[in-house]
DNA sequence: GCCAACGTTGGC
DNA sequence: GCCAACGTTGGC
């Protein structure tokens, strides 16, 4: 059991747009970095908990949790020329591009502003703050999965 | 395999 | 809208 920040551009798809979805359950495709591919293809497993991070918005900061109810199968925008995620490179036989399912789980009753994250010297180490980090998907330590958590869940 | 040029992300 | 920090592309 693991635990991931994955960010969305909220104007695109926010946590309530996952939350109003049909079983609350979306596949998280467009995702054309190799890195975030490969957590997805291999290390992301079902069951595994997703902070929902809203990234270019305002507010900007994580938003809530999801819970990967699919694992890793081929993104299918990319075969869609009429996608903006098309990729001309991949065939159906070799998909360059995969994305999993996940199924919304809460929203935060406290939405933690990115400044609120950095405020908090035990997420220090947190990927997301780093300076530079671009990375769409990445892995998050059980203990600042559960410290940011008890941080969303405080009424204020 | 190197690296310059270009494109994108995302906070500010 | 700006721009730093990356990632990707393509010529050599």
């Amino acid at each position: 059991m693991a635990y991931w920040l994955f960010k969305t551009e909220p104007d695109v798809f926010s946590i309530d747009d996952l939350k109003n979805r049909p079983k609350q359950v979306e596949h998280w495709d467009g995702v054309r970095n190799y890195q975030a591919r490969n957590f997805m293809r291999d290390e992301i497993k079902l069951g595994d908990l997703v902070l929902i991070y809203h990234s270019n918005a305002k507010p900007l900061g994580v938003a809530g949790v999801a819970e990967v109810v699919k694992e890793a199968y081929p993104d299918h925008t990319q075969f869609d020329k009429s996608s903006q995620y098309y990729d001309p490179k991949s065939t159906e036989e070799k998909p360059r591009w995969y994305m999993v399912d996940v199924k919304f789980v809460e929203k935060f009753k406290n939405f933690i502003s990115l400044e609120n994250l950095k405020s908090h010297k035990e997420l220090n180490d947190l990927i997301i703050l780093r300076k530079g980090n671009r990375l769409s998907i990445t892995p998050v330590e059980k203990k600042h999965f559960n410290y940011i958590k008890k941080i969303g869940r405080k009424s204020v």
